[in-house]
DNA sequence: CGCACCTTTGACACTAGTCAATTTGGGTGG
DNA sequence: CCACCCAAATTGACTAGTGTCAAAGGTGCG
């Protein structure tokens, strides 16, 4: 990471899209999304859908997407949740192979394709970090593929808490109270799970004081190592 | 990753490597493999493990092979099944993040990742198309995840032979005849399921003729559109 | 203040898992 | 060639964990 110290702060509304403040191309990531458009979303919003042109990057700063996949009769998964600094709309495809919509409030960046492909060929070092990107996706996939073939509905929920934790700690939010910037029934989609499930599952962490819900989307993971026990699924009769 | 220009040859077959066929360095992917050098697996012999240390990139010849995770309790998801053609190993971390098993007598290539790296700075083109084989195995993971977490368990199953379908007939074996070059086991830990519930819906979908059992592991498609009817949850109310 | 929407809780149904027995298939040795 | 053996697959009976349906709280916004 660098310093983001002179960084060009955009403010709210006209959003213009960058100023040629120097006539070197940008070649580090960073530097790409900072003279990148900003475009806000609200809840429900749709950044793109399944099938759509895969015109755009998008890094998200602050808020949450959801990406997912519906099927014929409008079962909905979400594959993943893009919180601040995640890139979406990576790949190779021509168009987007999930939906993408905000899940709360939610501000980003983004980068025509085009142009992004256009600064990697010009520096290699910048399209291994696209690919280092894409590859935490996969790895995160696999994860989510694991939780939800094998595990049961707390260890899913706590999975999911512990993951969350995880990320908010590596943004800098440090201490055991996480936000979820989702609704139940998207921690459901997510999980493959109904929301009722999830809601019950809350409920025992919390009557077990593994959890304190401080509001229904601030949770305090009072007892990380019992959550981890959980997720690994203790409460079996070994194996 | 260091250079590993002489590439450390598996004992067993004779198999001689390469022959350095022409000066000029390999610049597709298919051209690296070509003189890359091939090892053999039996079944259920490994051919990495989770945590390994990754120090080559493998290409399918024949067989199979399963990736897969495991829990701390021992329950086992797999998270792709790599056929001939398919790339193993591709990703930015130190170590692999999945366990590579054949799943059948297997034939494969194996590429130091360092030779890989370097062919890529070499050729944009090259790193293209790994970062294209990447995307595509994401795209894969997110079907998976679909898989698991929404459909019932005929829905998984029908999902899984129309995709091995739709694979083999990629690799060029036309008509509704496909081969499984793995046990129920491997199915059931790949779909979320047990083998008594993979092995009941083989039946169910047998039964009633949409497919043909003509070995345990040579299945015709009999009928692919109720196949994907079934796939895509016909059988319920409508939504 | 009251209306929506989200969440929680309860009662019941049903799918898939568990446990157990049997059948099938492939390989080995007499 | 046949008998036997082991592993994999199938089938059956029963159970547990989630989903479904329904209703009752909470919370925020107009």
């Amino acid at each position: 990471m660098l310093s983001l110290s002179t960084i060009p702060q955009e403010r709210a509304a006209p959003e213009r899209a960058w100023q040629p403040q120097s006539r070197s191309a940008p070649s580090t990531l960073a530097e790409c999304f900072q003279i990148a458009a900003v475009r806000r979303l609200e809840p429900r919003e749709h950044l793109f859908c399944e099938g759509d042109p895969r015109t755009h990057v998008y890094r998200v700063e602050t808020g949450a997407l959801c990406l997912y996949k519906v099927m014929a009769d409008g079962r909905r998964q979400i594959v993943s949740f893009a919180l601040p600094g995640d890139l979406v709309g990576l790949g190779t495809g021509l168009s987007h192979m999930v939906s993408a919509q905000a899940t709360s409030p939610t501000r980003l960046r983004s980068l025509a394709t085009g142009a992004l492909d256009q600064a990697a060929r010009q520096d290699p070092s910048l399209g291994h970090k696209l690919y280092e990107a894409l590859s935490d996706d996969l790895h995160s996939a696999c994860d989510l593929i694991l939780t939800v073939g094998q595990r049961g509905a707390i260890e899913r929920v706590a999975a999911f808490l512990l993951a969350i934790g995880r990320r908010s700690a590596r943004r800098g939010q440090a201490g055991s109270i996480i936000v979820l910037p989702m609704t139940r029934t998207d921690i459901a989609d997510f999980l493959g799970l109904t929301i009722e499930t999830v809601s019950r599952s809350f409920t025992k962490l919390k009557t077990s004081s593994v959890i304190r819900l401080i509001e229904t989307s601030v949770v305090e993971l009072v007892d990380k190592e019992a959550l981890q026990r959980l997720a690994d699924g203790a409460e079996r009769e070994a194996a």
